[in-house]
DNA sequence: GGAAAGTACTTTAAACCTAAAATATTTATG
DNA sequence: CATAAATATTTTAGGTTTAAAGTACTTTCC
């Protein structure tokens, strides 16, 4: 069987790799425009960074508080990164680091009440933005995405590199 | 009517702001999971950054050459980025700067033959790597989806941030 | 021609980020 | 118990990234 005829057997003239490729190249670019103005905004609206924001998030949505380790892996970020975001978040006081009585090696990074109350204030607006950039989708179609999308290369970023 | 039966008209219980902040998240972290999948390899495999090949890539499309508003441009990362990504590879002798006659701020940036050979062989890797890792997505769901993403925050990153 | 505005790029400072090595602590195992 | 392995975090070095300021050159407009 010649490579011409083999090639008209599935119907796709361009090969599913360079489509893929191509879809690769819009994510891309897609995630990366919008962080750049979530960042741009979050500045200058409310002089925090995008990093520092992503934080506050998870934070808030973990009320128990979290150790550095679940942070890495749910930012996915790697593990000696979050160290300085958390810094300057606790020089700011919007953070607190508390130390458990059972693990001396680890401690649980929580939102101060401070820290809470301004981030309830900038999520609002966050949301916001997120309505207004991802305008273009709507329910079906952003919880198809939403679908596609959890099944992919299930992240193994974040954590320790070290195994 | 009630708040409840109101609800009940539209199919949507969730809020469709929270579920594009929801897509969002998706978004991003499959980004984030794709690109440190793929800085890893690049670096573990071919001793190379991802910054580094994205240039690269560039480049390799244009083969008359990019100058650096171009380039920030299209990878939608800041201007005064692409200068130390650039230095690096000129200093590998991966590019090299010409300066056009014409206007003397600017010069274009190309690869060199050593370049476009080294790339070459990296490029047939990652399409691989991004086949691999977007098995998930058809032909015809990688159509769609480009198309989505094409018409989003059509981003105005890169390039200089004065105006 | 010459000032003013615009454009292209670099430099700087601060934050971010990764990978690897180092430190401290805990758990597992003989 | 003692040692080894694992875990949690920090530190270090080098590259990346942004935003803003700075330099050099070009265009516009009087």
């Amino acid at each position: 069987m010649s490579v011409a005829s083999r090639r008209r057997e599935n119907s796709t003239v361009r090969p599913l790799s360079k489509q893929r490729l191509r879809l690769w190249i819009r994510l891309l670019r897609a995630a990366r425009g919008i962080e750049g103005e979530l960042r741009e905004r979050l500045r200058k609206q409310f002089a925090i960074t995008l990093p520092q924001f992503d934080v506050m998030a998870a934070l808030a949505r973990n009320e128990a508080g979290m150790n550095m380790t679940e942070l890495s892996r749910l930012l996915m970020v790697s593990n000696g990164n979050v160290t300085g975001i958390i810094d300057r978040l606790a020089t700011d006081k919007l953070v607190l680091r508390q130390a458990p009585a059972s693990d001396r090696r680890s401690y649980i990074v929580r939102l101060t009440p401070k820290g809470a109350a301004q981030f309830a204030i900038v999520a609002k607006a966050h949301e916001g933005w997120i309505d207004e950039l991802l305008a273009g989708f709507g329910a079906a179609e952003a919880e198809e995405l939403i679908q596609q999308l959890s099944g992919l290369a299930a992240g193994h970023r974040g954590g320790d590199q070290r195994s």
